[in-house]
DNA sequence: AATCCTGTTTGTCCTAGACAAATAGCGCAA
DNA sequence: TTGCGCTATTTGTCTAGGACAAACAGGATT
C-alpha cells in the first residue's frame, strides 16, 4: 500500500500522469485513506511498473492501461524475447547472485575481466550480464539488494581496470572526452563502461559523475575545452526527456563540441548536432573517424 | 530561463512547493511564456538553490524566501563558519579545482594518498578536503561541475586504494560489515571512506551502494549474515528523516545485527539499538570492542 | 513507396482550496 | 536557569477539474 509520492518514485510515473490516467482510463483505481488521499494496492503498483516498461518500449497508454495484470505480464515477457537463452556466463552470474556470496561474485567478475581483457569484457559480456540481471529483476527472481550488490561489484571491478589502464599510460591523446549523465539519470554503470571504451581508444577522459544540470554540463565543456561530450542513458530513462535534455544541451554548448549519446535507452534517436552511438563497440571507430575529421591544434590542445 | 520542471530538477524543490511559495511569499516570481507557463530567470534559480541549502540547514522558509540574493549568499557563507583557516592541502586542492585541470587533480589526490597512507588520507585529510569543497561551493566560489569533478576523482582514487588493499589480502576477518545508505541519501562518498576504514580494521566489507529501501537493507543483512550494518549520512541529509529511517531499520533487523551510523549529518543522535560513530577514526576502536564482546562462532562464520 | 494532412491521444501545465505534520512560542513547574 | 506540555502558526503536499501543445496514427494524395 503506497502513497502517490511513493508510486511516483517506485514506478517513475509523475503524479500528474497517475491522476490523469485514473480520470481517463479508470486505472489505476487506488483506495483512499481516512484523509481522502490515494493509496495504491500492491498489485496495482506492480501493474504500473509493467506499464512503465511497456510504454518506454513503444506501446501506447490508451491501448494497455487498464488491461489485467496477466496480460501486461505476458506482453512484458514478449518484450525481452521470452526465450531467455542466456549466455552461460549470465547463468553462472545469476546463480552466484542468488546465493548472496559477495566474495565469489567479486572473483567471478574479476576472473572474467582477466580472461577476456577489458575490451571484450566491457563491450561483449557486460551488456549481456546487465541485461540478464535487469530482466531477472523485473521478473521478480532477484531481490533488490542482490541487484545493488551486482552493480556495486561491477563498478568496483571496472573502476579498478580503468585505473590500471590509466596507470599504464593509456588514454593520453585527443579527443578529450567529458562523460556525464542528465539530471534524470542516476545510473552510472553505462558511463563507466563508456569510459572504459574511450580509454581503450586512447582518449583522455574526464568523468563528472551522474546527474549534472544541463547548464553545468555546458559550462564544464567550455572549461575543459572538451572535444566530445558523452552522455549515457539507461533503459529506465524516459526517451522524451532524454531528447529534450539533449536538445537543450545542444543549444547551450559551442558547436565545436560534439555531443555523443548512447546507452540502453530505447527510443533514443539521432538528432541535429547529436551523434547516436548504438553500441559500445561503435565507440572506437567513432573516435577514429573523429580523429580523421578533426582540425589539428584546436580545442583541447593545451 | 528554465521551466518549472527544470527548476524542480536543478534545485530539488517540488513543483507544488514552487507554486505555493509564489502564492504565499510572492517569490519566486517567474515570467510567463506565450502559453501562460512559468519561466524562471537565472537569478531566481540561483536564489532557489541557496534557499534549498539554507532550509536543509535549518532555516525556515517564511523567514528567508523573498530575501534578496545577496542576503541569502551571506547567510550561506555564514553556514560553514566564515573563518576558513584552510589546511594548506585544501588551499592547493581548491586552486587546482578552479583551474579545471583533471590531470593535476588526479595527481594531487593520489600523491596525497601515497604520501600519507590510506588511513591518514581517509581519516584526517579527506574530511578536511570535503568540507573545504562543500564550503567553497556554497559560497559560490566553485562551479557545480568542479564539485562533481572533485567527487568523481576522489571516489576513483579511494576505490583504487580499497581494491589494492583487498588484493593484498586485507579485510578477511569478522565482523562482516554491510555498508549502504537510506533512500534519501544519494551521496556515496562517506560510504567509501567508511569502507576504507573498515577494511583497514581487517573487516570483510560488502558495499551495497547508496539509496537502499529500508526493507531491502534488512533482507540483505539476513541474507549475508552480517554482523554490522553501517549507514552513512551526509551533511545534506535531513536529520529527522535519518532518525525515522534508523528506527524503522532497527525494528526490521535481527537484534544480533548491530547498526552503526555515521557521517557529517548534524543532529544525528545516539538511539536505542543504534551506535553512533562520530568520526572515521572511531571505527577501528569500535571494531576492536566489537571483537572483544562478540560471541565466537555465531553469525557470519560460514 | 513516400509525403502531406487531419483528428486523436497524451503528458504536463494551470488555479485554488484543504489539511496534517512539523515547528515555534508561550506558560508553568522543578 | 532548564525542562516540559500546550496552542498557534507555518509549511509541504494533497485534492479537483480544466486546458492546451506536442506527438502520433491513419487515411488520402502524389
Amino acid at each position: 500500500m503506497l502513497s502517490i509520492t511513493a508510486v511516483e518514485r517506485d514506478c517513475g510515473l509523475p503524479k500528474d500522469t497517475l491522476r490523469v490516467w485514473e480520470r481517463r482510463y479508470g486505472f489505476p483505481n487506488p483506495d483512499r485513506d481516512a484523509n481522502g488521499e490515494r493509496v495504491y494496492p500492491d498489485d496495482q503498483v506492480r501493474a504500473l511498473r509493467l506499464l512503465r516498461r511497456l510504454i518506454d518500449a513503444g506501446h501506447r497508454p490508451g491501448k494497455i492501461v487498464g488491461q489485467p495484470l496477466e496480460a501486461l505480464a505476458r506482453m512484458a515477457s514478449d518484450l525481452h524475447g521470452d526465450a531467455p537463452n542466456l549466455a552461460p556466463e549470465a547463468e553462472i552470474l545469476l546463480s552466484v547472485l542468488r546465493s548472496d556470496d559477495a566474495e565469489r561474485l567479486r572473483e567471478l567478475l574479476s576472473g572474467m575481466l582477466l580472461r577476456l581483457g577489458l575490451r571484450a569484457f566491457t563491450a561483449e559480456i557486460a551488456p549481456v550480464l546487465n541485461q540478464a540481471v535487469g530482466a531477472s529483476w523485473s521478473r521478480g527472481e532477484l531481490e533488490i539488494h542482490q541487484e545493488h550488490l551486482f552493480t556495486e561489484q561491477f563498478k568496483a571491478v571496472l573502476r579498478g581496470a580503468i585505473n590500471t589502464a590509466r596507470g599504464a599510460g593509456v588514454g593520453q591523446e585527443r579527443p578529450l572526452v567529458l562523460l556525464t549523465t542528465l539530471p534524470q539519470e542516476p545510473h552510472g554503470l553505462g558511463l563507466l563502461m563508456a569510459e572504459a571504451m574511450f580509454i581503450l581508444a586512447g582518449c583522455r577522459c574526464v568523468s563528472l559523475g551522474v546527474q549534472m544540470p544541463v547548464g553545468s554540463i555546458a559550462a564544464a565543456a567550455r572549461a575543459h575545452h572538451a572535444d566530445i561530450l558523452a552522455l549515457s542513458f539507461s533503459s529506465l530513462m524516459n526517451a522524451a526527456q532524454a531528447q529534450a535534455g539533449l536538445a537543450e544541451l545542444r543549444t547551450l554548448t559551442p558547436a565545436a563540441v560534439e555531443i555523443w549519446a548512447g546507452g540502453a535507452c530505447a527510443g533514443l534517436r539521432e538528432r541535429e548536432g547529436v551523434r547516436l552511438i548504438r553500441a559500445l563497440d561503435a565507440i572506437a571507430p567513432a573516435v577514429e573517424s573523429w580523429r580523421e575529421g578533426a582540425p589539428e591544434g584546436s580545442g583541447a590542445a593545451a
